[in-house]
DNA sequence: TCTGGGGTCCTAGGACCC
DNA sequence: TCTGGGGTCCTAGGACCC
């Protein structure tokens, strides 16, 4: 039997969630940006009205508050979001068991054959967008095609509140004249390949010669052209299952303003490590890989990672790790504007150790972490973070 | 003084082993 | 005496997503 699959994307999330919540926000322009500061932030969501005066997402906050001077600016709240979308998912998960959290504000249903319990796709499709307008006071669009991809395409393609459905057949029609960046997966680098390549639709893309592709792009050129044939995932990962561990756990931060001294970029690892090592607890897990990441002032990365002999869930483990990482990085020639630590090689986080000095430490971790966790994060911190 | 923060996946090149 | 080639691991970095 053909898939029939239902993406779910809920229309400028984050900002209609604080609407939601705050009924006084309704149909003001609403900017929630990435971080409570409005200096080095970014847009992370804006609401239609926002929108209409050429704001966008990943703007930075200055240029969209100077855009639209008379927007209501609130920082991210993401534990309020999740929790949003985590009941969006229970209530999706009573139309099809088989069910996906693609993001924080996408899902996908497979919905193959219950066109025969709703009457027909789009009958159920409108009481989905019912049942989450009474309950959520929000609105989403919803796409349906034979697949992930070209059902989340179909919703993009009809926002806010839209709801477009295509069949199998469909396809090549919609696709022929789509410009190739439309489609998900293809962003503004291989978009510029692809146009210097005289590719600009879709159509172009899948009559392209594989080996064209394949030479240019590797393994990715073979997704592009099944991509552009309207050919993609059906499988839905079920969000009910239990969740495969994460290959990573990172954090990253822009400073207010560049620093050059060594002594406080230390001092930033330092709290960036036990921050990623407070995660890294709380997930029950333990990493070997450790990546310290560096942003200059022209937005350039230098990145240095490394693997390690043991797994570790400290802190000051971490830090250690990225002192020895930093000195391939040394000397710094220019100020550094960000930073970032992340963790790989990720496996679960084993019982006590077997070694006396070992064990003492993490019981003091998890002293901290309970006192953290009762009292707030950062209640009680390494006496070097003070610095930060 | 426009440009965050959380991720994933892929590729290329060097080192090393057999 | 000279030295191929395949496989795997490690690392750096690019591109993309929300």
């Amino acid at each position: 039997m053909n898939k029939q699959i239902l993406h779910l994307d809920m229309d400028a999330f984050f900002a209609s969630v604080e609407q939601a919540a705050n009924p006084k926000l309704k149909a003001q322009p609403v900017i929630v940006g990435s971080r409570a500061n409005k200096k080095r932030t970014v847009v992370a969501a804006c609401s239609y009205p926002a929108k209409a005066k050429g704001v966008t997402s990943g703007m930075s906050t200055q240029e969209a508050l100077r855009l639209c001077p008379q927007a209501v600016f609130i920082p991210a709240d993401c534990p309020k979001y999740i929790y949003t979308a985590q009941r969006i998912l229970a209530l999706l998960q009573e139309f099809s068991p088989q069910t996906e959290m693609a993001s924080i504000d996408e899902f996908n249903l497979d919905i193959t054959g219950c066109e025969r319990i709703f009457g027909s796709w789009e009958n159920m499709a409108y009481l989905i967008k019912q049942k989450i307008h009474q309950q959520f006071d929000l609105t989403g669009s919803i796409g349906i095609a034979p697949n992930k991809l070209m059902a989340k395409l179909a919703a993009k393609m009809n926002k806010p509140d839209g709801l477009l459905i295509w069949k199998k057949s469909d396809l090549p029609g919609v696709l022929e004249n789509l410009p190739v960046e439309k489609l998900c997966g293809i962003g503004p680098k291989i978009t510029l390949y692809l146009n210097q390549m005289s590719i600009f639709t879709c159509g172009q893309l899948s009559r392209a010669e594989e080996d064209l592709l394949v030479s240019r792009f590797g393994q990715y050129g073979r997704w592009l052209k099944q991509t552009a044939r309207g050919e993609g995932q059906e499988q839905i990962e079920l969000s009910s299952q239990p969740e495969a561990l994460p290959k990573s756990v990172g954090h990253s931060y822009t400073l207010e303003t560049n620093i050059t001294s060594l002594s406080m970029l230390q001092a930033w690892i330092r709290l960036l490590c036990e921050m990623v090592a407070l995660r890294l607890r709380g997930l029950l897990l333990q990493g070997q890989i450790t990546h310290l990441y560096l942003r200059g002032p022209n937005l350039n990365w230098w990145s240095r990672q490394k693997k390690f002999s043991g797994t570790t869930f400290d802190g000051q483990v971490l830090y250690r790790r990225c002192l020895l990482i930093l000195q391939g990085l040394l000397p710094l020639n220019c100020p550094v504007r960000a930073l970032g630590v992340s963790v790989s090689g990720l496996t679960n986080a084993c019982a006590l150790s077997l070694f006396v000095e070992d064990r003492k430490r993490q019981e003091l971790l998890s002293a901290l972490d309970r006192i953290n966790g009762r009292f707030g994060d950062w209640s009680i911190y390494p006496a070097s973070l003070k610095r930060c």
